[in-house]
DNA sequence: ATCCTACGATGGACCCAGTCCAAGTCAATA
DNA sequence: TATTGACTTGGACTGGGTCCATCGTAGGAT
């Protein structure tokens, strides 16, 4: 399947607003395209050292943070373990978590949750999104 | 507005399952059943101090665990803060959390998300539920 | 009423994911 | 190519939670 989305478009978007590109950020945002699973920050750094060996752990979560506040990746909160970051954030999409390893699948469930909350059951909160995480055992972690 | 399921109620499930009853575990319940809010591990062990002194930190944990994996208590995840714990495990329902301050209200929305995640969407997990969280502002964040 | 014992409580060490910071480095402009 | 402020570094630190050896006690047995 052809990627929609190329790593060179996303370089170019982050050039565009003001990014001063840095090898670790290069590093970085190609390991996060390279993967088509859901990696946690230890991951990225790791896959990140092998290519630039003395980038820091801290620089890792600075732009892992970076491009989740730019709207380029999404953050996947697996209750208890580490944070997963996921590069597929032009496409909305929900996530099913295996509660017996942490891997994590996109997935693409019709209807709209956010439309099924009533204003009535809103409180005075300014609503700004919904996650809907399926829960669940992975055909490796099912077969006890 | 009364409540539904009482306090004894709570005990006297908890004692029937086998739960040997001790003052600390009566403390950690009546803590919880007594709060409308959903209260982080930390703020449980405070109002439990408060009646027995001598609690400890792990047996807060502990209880608190074991009411989940009972059923009697939900846990909720608040990415990155603390988890906080939800008395109201018998009436099914969804969370509004305040990206703020990390507040949680109980929500009631229309509609079945598990429903809406067809077999082909599934890739072979036993998706056993589904967690929806709407993200906001409450209305004292929300006022800058 | 008392004894017994397995289940529960304790607290302090420990762990992991993530953050902070002061000092050093370097990309992008002029 | 000189300048400079944004970026990186690594090591200390924090918060949330777990582990574990030891001690205490609820509740059945007698």
């Amino acid at each position: 399947m052809m990627r929609l989305v190329s790593m060179s478009d996303l370089l170019e978007r982050l050039r565009g607003r003001g990014w001063r590109m840095t090898a670790q950020r290069r590093v970085v945002a190609e390991v996060l395209d390279g993967e088509h699973v859901h990696l946690t920050a230890d991951e990225v750094l790791a896959r990140a050292t092998a290519r630039l060996p003395e980038i820091s752990r801290a620089t890792v979560y600075n732009t892992l943070g970076e491009l989740v506040s730019l709207g380029e990746v999404i953050e996947v909160a697996t209750d208890g373990r580490a944070k997963r970051y996921d590069p597929n954030a032009h496409r909305p999409h929900q996530h099913l978590v295996c509660s017996g390893c942490g891997a994590v699948r996109d997935v693409h469930p019709s209807g709209d949750p956010l439309s099924d909350l009533p204003a009535s059951e809103r409180f005075g909160f300014t609503v700004s999104g919904v996650e809907v995480t399926y829960r669940g055992l992975c055909p490796d972690c099912g077969r006890a």
